[in-house]
DNA sequence: ACGAAATCTTTTTTT
DNA sequence: AAGATTTCGT
């Protein structure tokens, strides 16, 4: 058995077994640590054995991680069961297929699946305004967090508007099911009712999991926890580790309940607090303390760090975006000649827009780097073809993925010809493949174009057949890949198109890779595996890290940047909608970041920055939550985090005949100026043949001449 | 049917 | 500002 140096509290939480256990642990306090020795020391001593534990973690890679540290102490052939929530789901909902009564290779459709299949849902509705694809998806999402089904989200429905949302989900429900398709949320509703209708299904999983493991529980949601409690039997010891600090899902439904309220669902809870930080220096433990101790709604309690105070946190100011990715990846790049090495590293960001800069700078600076998650590989335009054609194969009832490709490459059937085919197959009432086969024979199909969709469907019946006699995964993408001509379509003398060539290679050896490790996992468990891995996932630590900081959630390292503290940014304000921002989750947020970081980190603000076509920016309230517990700074001129820069929604108004500075024209004089709106439309004289017409929303004007030492942007 | 140009929506965060 | 979608011309 591997021994591990543990504190007395960690001990505690790994020999304990006498019934559930909530592990409260602080960030960085060795929580993957005692779970790996808890695992490792059950099978160890034998009191249960490998195929009785479930371990759920938050991603697949964390999953992948443990295995491999149990596996030093475990017998690598008979490994517990180890991945996601929704994987676990996955997995259960095909292994019951037949009894749960729906299709063994249903679809599992993803975020851009789901938007695309809703756009033309809404569109055929007809719908009164007012309802967008992600609006509804969200709203959706919402209600089955929720457990609420359409007919109750129906009954409950106050306003037409709700109804109109309640019908959406009816229809969209009503579209995954014809197709064979689930969605995310799915997998954990329909997992959970599996289990409540069958209870000769439940009793079987109640016995055979006695170790229920699951990793990051503040992030959960309702349905999750209900899983959970049906899945527990009467002899299943729960345990459960999370630290309500930092919860930063609530936006989907997560409940921070769900920890805080665990003794109460799981009687007999043993609860064990690990707040000892081995992580970061005292310095960066101390400063997001500070910061996380402005939340109200918490469990407050003290992370001791182990190790010096080190060097303290830096606050950067810069001018502007392209500034601050500059003088990040400058720093980076001296920490390296320094010895630390550049996958050591990550710059953390609230949004994936915010990426570009940074990846412009290290390009330019000639460092490797690694964005994980923005534009994830599976969402590929020439992925996604190819996945939507296998998953055509495994379940010919997908006509979301079959109309994605139909005309890809192009087949010389366009938009009515498609319209036409989907009518008369399902006239026919006969399945799409085999529809394929008689498509010249449909009216609207030019005879090239039937030839085309004649081909398409014996390659694709052919296809079929080759996964029925247990093909693996990339035979059956090499047959697709010839049979279709999709890499033909991209001339490799093209540097994006030769790169596009270069991920279906990819692609194609990540199937070869699956193939090794599951034999018997064919085209439909590669699709299963494929469709939920995590953004994090993909990230392979080869260079300077670039994410967002809900990406970088149980991740740690050397060096951390946090880009772009500006009010509205971080925290992240939506200023025209009505929903409230949650200003405790943004700074719990932050807080995850901040701790990601062992030895060094440093937070950038920017003076202005363009989002959304607009100008916005104004340092983040929460660099002054974190001042006080930063060292006296030296450099006093703009030390102050305060509102030295007035906000966005300063009320500061433009007259005639002010100077002003643009950044691109210079000095110029007001010459009128009207109020648009929330902007003002100004002319401006900037020594030009004409004055030029701006407005104020689209650049920052500074003021010069007047009012000495408020010399700032305008807002 | 298909590509180019004009117009419109859109961004928070992810399984 | 960028991206997706619609419209328009061939």
């Amino acid at each position: 058995m591997i021994e591990v140096h543990l504190n007395p509290e960690q001990r505690e939480a790994v020999e304990y077994d006498d019934g559930h256990l909530l592990i409260l642990a602080g960030a960085g306090s060795g929580k993957t640590r005692v779970l790996t020795a808890k695992i490792a020391r059950l099978l160890g001593n034998g009191t249960v054995s490998p195929g009785n534990i479930l371990a759920m973690t938050f991603t697949n890679k964390a999953a992948r991680e443990m295995e491999r540290r149990v596996a030093v102490a475990v017998d690598p052939r008979s490994m517990p069961r180890m991945g996601t929530f929704h994987s676990t789901c996955l997995w259960f909902l095909r292994r019951e297929a037949g009894r749960l009564g729906h299709g063994e290779n249903c679809t599992v459709y993803d975020g851009s699946d789901q938007k695309s299949l809703m756009r033309k849902l809404l569109r055929s509705m007809s719908l009164p305004g007012g309802i967008s694809p992600s609006g509804a998806l969200s709203w959706i999402s919402g209600q089955k967090s929720e457990l609420t089904t359409p007919a109750e989200a129906l009954e409950d429905a106050l306003t037409p508007h709700q109804e109109a949302l309640a019908r959406v989900y009816e229809a969209y429900q009503a579209v995954l099911a014809e197709n064979n398709a689930f969605d995310f949320d799915d997998l954990l509703t329909l997992t959970l009712s599996g289990l409540r209708q069958n209870t000769d299904i439940r009793d079987c999983y109640r016995s055979r999991f006695l170790r229920i493991l699951v990793d990051e529980y503040q992030d959960t949601n309702l349905v999750q926890h209900e899983i959970l409690k049906t899945l527990a039997g009467p002899d299943t010891h729960v345990t459960v580790v999370g630290d309500d600090d930092q919860a930063i899902y609530g936006w989907r439904g997560a409940r921070v309940t769900n920890i805080l309220e665990f003794p109460d669902d799981f009687p007999g809870t043993r609860m064990v607090r690990l707040e000892t930080n081995y992580r970061s220096t005292g310095n960066i433990l101390s400063a997001a303390s500070a910061l996380v101790s402005h939340n109200t709604g918490r469990h407050g309690k003290t992370l001791r760090s182990v190790l010096e105070n080190g060097e303290p946190v830096k606050v950067q100011r810069v001018a502007s975006p392209p500034d601050e990715a500059e003088w990040t990846v400058m720093t980076a790049m001296s920490f390296q000649t320094r010895g630390t090495p550049l996958n050591r590293m990550a710059v953390l960001y609230r949004t994936n827009a915010q990426s570009r800069e940074f990846e412009a700078a290290c390009r330019r600076s000639g460092i490797p780097y690694e964005v994980v998650g923005a534009q994830r590989f599976f969402e590929r335009e020439e992925v996604k073809d190819i996945v939507s054609y296998l998953r055509v194969i495994v379940n010919p009832r997908d006509a979301e993925s079959l109309s994605r490709v139909i005309n890809r490459p192009a087949r010389g059937v366009g938009k009515k010809g498609q319209e036409s085919f989907l009518r008369h197959a399902s006239a026919d009432g006969v399945h799409l493949l085999t529809g394929l086969g008689r498509a010249c024979s449909y009216p609207g199909i030019t005879s090239r174009g039937g030839k085309a969709l004649e081909e398409l469907g014996d390659c694709l019946n052919r296809s079929v057949e080759m996964v029925s006699k247990g093909a693996a995964a990339v035979e059956i993408i090499d047959h697709v890949l010839a049979g279709t001509g999709l890499k033909q379509q991209y001339d490799p003398g093209d540097v994006t198109e030769q790169t596009r060539l270069e991920n279906i290679e990819e692609f194609r050896s990540f199937a070869a890779q699956y193939d090794i490790g599951n034999p018997n996992g064919g085209l439909p468990g590669f699709l299963a595996e494929q469709s939920l891995l995590t953004t994090q996932d993909a990230y392979s630590e080869q260079g300077l890290a670039l994410m967002t900081l809900h990406c970088a959630k149980g991740l740690e390292f050397d060096v951390v940047f946090i880009a772009g503290l500006e009010e509205g940014l971080l925290p992240h304000i939506r200023q025209d909608r009505d929903a409230p921002a949650d200003l405790e989750e943004e700074r719990r947020l932050l807080y995850v970041g901040m701790t990601r970081a062992r030895k060094r980190l440093f937070l950038t603000s920017c003076l202005a920055r363009v989002q959304q076509g607009r100008y916005r920016a104004g340092p983040s309230r929460f660099l002054a939550e974190i001042s006080s517990a930063l060292p006296e700074s030296r450099n006093s001129r703009d030390s102050s985090p305060g509102p030295s820069i007035p906000c966005p929604s300063g009320e500061d108004g433009f007259s005639k005949g002010e100077i002003i500075r643009h950044p691109r024209y210079g000095r110029g004089m007001i010459l009128s100026a009207r109020r648009r709106g929330e902007e003002w439309e100004l002319s401006i004289d900037f020594g030009f043949d004409e004055p030029k017409t701006i407005l104020s929303g689209y650049a920052p004007l500074i003021r010069e001449g007047n009012a000495p030492g408020r010399t700032g942007p305008v807002w």
